[in-house]
DNA sequence: CGGGCCACCTGGCGGC
DNA sequence: TGCCGCCAGGTGGCCC
């Protein structure tokens, strides 16, 4: 799925092309995502106009002029297209602008999730109150971190996936910014330097920020809004690439499962 | 409470 | 060709 770089790219591409449009007409083409859509879905987006589009962790958050904001996850495998479309198939939602703008909202896992929120609850909803800090933040910074995993045994790549602590960090980006900043995903959080968690925040917001101005990457399926492909993937180090040589020592990738998912790491860059 | 495990889904791939 | 098991950018619930 989209990690943060994928939904913020999906952001930058759909900003300029809906913000000050308003939607003439909506199509839920099932009841439930991951979640149920909504009572009243359609007929509460009809005529409202878009003022601004932003991300909170890897929530795309489309702002009305009716104080509501239309919030998108989009899972492991959800994306967004324009224009006509030949198929609607795993298409669950399809929005139409008033100047003929299509916007199509796809994903066949189904672990993304399509609903609306009022203004005021971006901090209190459910969806939002337990998430913790964007990695591209002062906020993120080796002290929070240190605070965070004083006392957290579990590995640092889960800890780094743990949105209660940061956001936007999944599995592609934790195995990155480990590589990066020379740290084994086995080792327990607790047990990571200051200064390591210093270059450990400078490796993940250059990762983060060196994906986004990439487009993202595009592992299996991922493409931006206008059906193109990230090529972040081209730069990656460990993530997919198990058995082959490591660019800087040449050793062998390995593989790891931790908390059901794979991490992939160079046994002699990281310690 | 933290952490481990599992469920939610579809599709693509490799092996037999 | 076709079936089967395994794997995939995430999240949250349940259980100990």
């Amino acid at each position: 799925m989209p990690e943060l770089p994928e939904v913020e790219t999906i952001k930058l591409g759909l900003s300029p092309v809906i913000i000050g449009k308003s939607f003439t007409q909506i199509w839920q083409r099932r009841k439930n995502i991951r979640i149920d859509f909504p009572p009243n879905f359609s007929s509460i987006l009809e005529n409202t106009t878009i003022i601004d589009v932003t991300r909170r962790a890897k929530y795309l958050l489309i702002h009305l002029d009716n104080n509501k904001i239309l919030v998108m996850h989009f899972g492991m495998s959800g994306k967004i297209f324009m224009g006509k479309q030949d198929s609607f198939l795993h298409v669950h939602a399809s929005f139409l602008l008033n100047d003929n703008t299509e916007i199509h909202y796809y994903d066949p896992r189904r672990f993304g999730l399509i609903t609306i929120i009022n203004m005021d609850e971006i901090d209190s909803h459910k969806l939002f109150i337990n998430l913790g800090i964007e990695p591209l933040t002062d906020y993120f910074n080796a002290n929070y971190l240190l605070k965070k995993f004083k006392n957290k045994n579990t590995n640092i790549k889960q800890a780094l996936m743990d949105n209660n602590i940061a956001v936007g960090v999944g599995n592609i980006y934790a195995a990155e910014s480990l590589f990066k900043a020379n740290i084994s995903p086995l080792r327990p959080a607790s047990s990571i330097t200051l200064l390591e968690l210093e270059k450990l925040c400078e490796a993940i917001k250059i990762i983060l920020q060196n994906a986004i101005n990439a487009g993202g990457s595009s592992i299996r399926d991922y493409q931006n809004i206008d059906g193109d492909l990230g090529y972040f993937q081209n730069m990656h180090q460990v993530y997919n690439r198990y058995g082959q040589r490591c660019n800087i020592c040449d050793t062998i990738i390995d593989k790891v499962t931790q908390g059901g998912r794979t991490t992939f790491y160079c046994k002699t860059c990281q310690v």
